[in-house]
Order: structure tokens, then sequence, then C-alpha cells
DNA sequence: GGTGTAAATGAGAAAGGTTTTCATTTATAT
DNA sequence: ATATAAATGAAAACCTTTCTCATTTACACC
């Protein structure tokens, strides 16, 4: 059912890149390292190499499947895309992660971007803090 | 002149430690590598080891003499800490770096922390784009 | 349905930045 | 001066990610 998803983008419909989709689509973690959906499939036992899930992800980047954050100064994490642009809050205690959208910092980065002469291509923000959950702990 | 500046944070007034202080401070290169800040030291004609660049570095870091920045995915650079919070706008193509500060996007990040519940300690906001310079070259 | 071919995979090696280990040297308090 | 705890340098270890290359697989074509 998402074989069409991977032929869509271009990409051959192997057993590794579906079985990292339904880990993406089926996990209750949104955010995911590359180490994470290998232990998650080496859980469910299928056999795959880390390599392959580094490369499929990457592929399922490009392709505008997923998008990949780069948490500050250490592994990256994926999630799969749905669309909407939106940035994120960490909690520096349980690493859970946030979404949050805010048009107010959209338009101010963009207004910045034009002041100092830059075409933007890209940006990223990240608030860093203690989640209630772990406030209240 | 800058022992006092160590001695003030707790750190031993050591020859590494100046060396490193004075590239931060005479170089025209705002932001700098652990790498670059080696190999900066190396040609002053200095004998130093890339470990105690880093050891150091993370000092002046945790003693609030410096600021790390982790760029995406790669390698952090450091700037010597000027008590004036900004973010940065990096170049895609050239590397360079540039500072901003903008209340608007300050002021919302905070109430953004507020809304979600977490107790807000610090943020990382970074614009990419191709800056003035390249896009004329 | 076979079959050829280019693409995908897995295992392990390699890369790149950073941290650790440990023996030696050094700064500072006494 | 001297003792002692801290700092240093070199090399090894680390960690995440990418690369290499021999083997396997998907898919287009007959």
């Amino acid at each position: 059912m998402e074989s069409q998803d991977l032929r869509k983008v271009g990409l051959k419909v192997t057993l590794p890149r579906l079985k990292v989709l339904e880990i993406l689509e089926t996990t209750d973690h949104r955010h995911m390292s590359a180490e994470d959906v290998y232990k998650a499939l080496l859980e469910m036992g299928e056999e795959i190499g880390l390599a392959t899930v580094y490369r499929v992800l990457t592929q399922f980047e490009d392709a505008g499947l997923v998008s990949r954050l780069s948490i500050d100064g250490g592994h990256a994490v994926f999630e799969l895309e749905d669309g909407s642009h939106h940035d994120h809050l960490l909690c520096v205690r349980c690493n859970r992660i946030e979404e949050f959208v805010d048009d107010v910092i959209e338009q101010r980065q963009r207004a910045i971007a034009v002041e100092k002469g830059f075409e933007m291509t890209d940006h990223s923000l990240y608030i860093y803090g203690i989640c209630r959950h772990c406030q209240s702990s």
C-alpha cells in the first residue's frame, strides 16, 4: 500500500524501504534516529543493516518523505513529512520533542534575511527547556 | 593581562589557556573551530595539542568566556562571549557567519515556551542562505 | 515466466569531529 | 623549596555517519 509512495518518488520498492517506512508510520515516537529505526526493525525480527537504514532515510529525505532534524551537536532524528513546516521544542531532561508553528517568527526570519542581503534557503530553530512533565517530577 | 580573566573564573593560568585566549582575541575570524584555533597556534610557533585546545575551549565555554555554535550536522565553532545575545545567519556557499538580534523573535520564543509549558533554558536559531557576496559571484 | 542489467543491500572498514586515557609536566598553596 | 592537585600531549577510543565492494534483488524486456 505504500509501494506507490516509493515508486512515485522514483525509488524501487524493496523490503528494507518498506520496512523503514512502516516503522516511521507506526511508531509512537514521531522522532527517531537512524539507530532507533534500526533497533526497532531488529526487534521486529527484520534483518537489515544499519548502513541501509542510513541510506534509506537519506533517500527518503531527498524524496521529501521525511525530514531530518539535526539536534544540537549530536545525531540526527527523522520525522515523517506531513507537509506542515514547523519548528521544535526539546526537553533537555527527557528529550521529548514538541512542535510549534509561529508565523510571526517565520516572517521576521524572512525580513532579517532580506535586511542582511541573504537569499534564505533554510532555517532551523530549536527552543531548549524543561517540559511540563519534567518540571513536576 | 588576561591572567585575571582566567583566575576570575577559577582556571589556573597556563600557557595553553593564555594562548587560546590570545588567538580568539586577535583573530579577524570571529568564529573559529577547535581545529582553526589549533592551526593558528601551530602557525604562531606554539606547541600545543589538539586535545588541549578542545579541553580549553570547553572550559572557556563552561566559564562563560566563549560560546559554542553547533553548525548544522557538523563541527562546532566558538566565538568570544561579549555579553550580547544574538543569533546567526550562515552562508551555505562560503560559510560566512553573520550575527543578528531580533527582539520580536526573542519575545515570541519566550511566549511559545510558556504556551507549551516549557521552562526555556536556551534556544538556537540559524538562518541559512546565500550571502550578498556569493549571490553576485 | 525466464533473464539481463542496473540498482540496492549488508558487513565491515573508513571517515571526521570530539573525548578519554594515562604517563608526564606544571601551577599554585604552604 | 616542595608537595599536591590540576593541566598537558600523544595516542587511542568514541560515536555517528558514510563508503567500499562483493552479493543479492527489483524490474524492464523478451
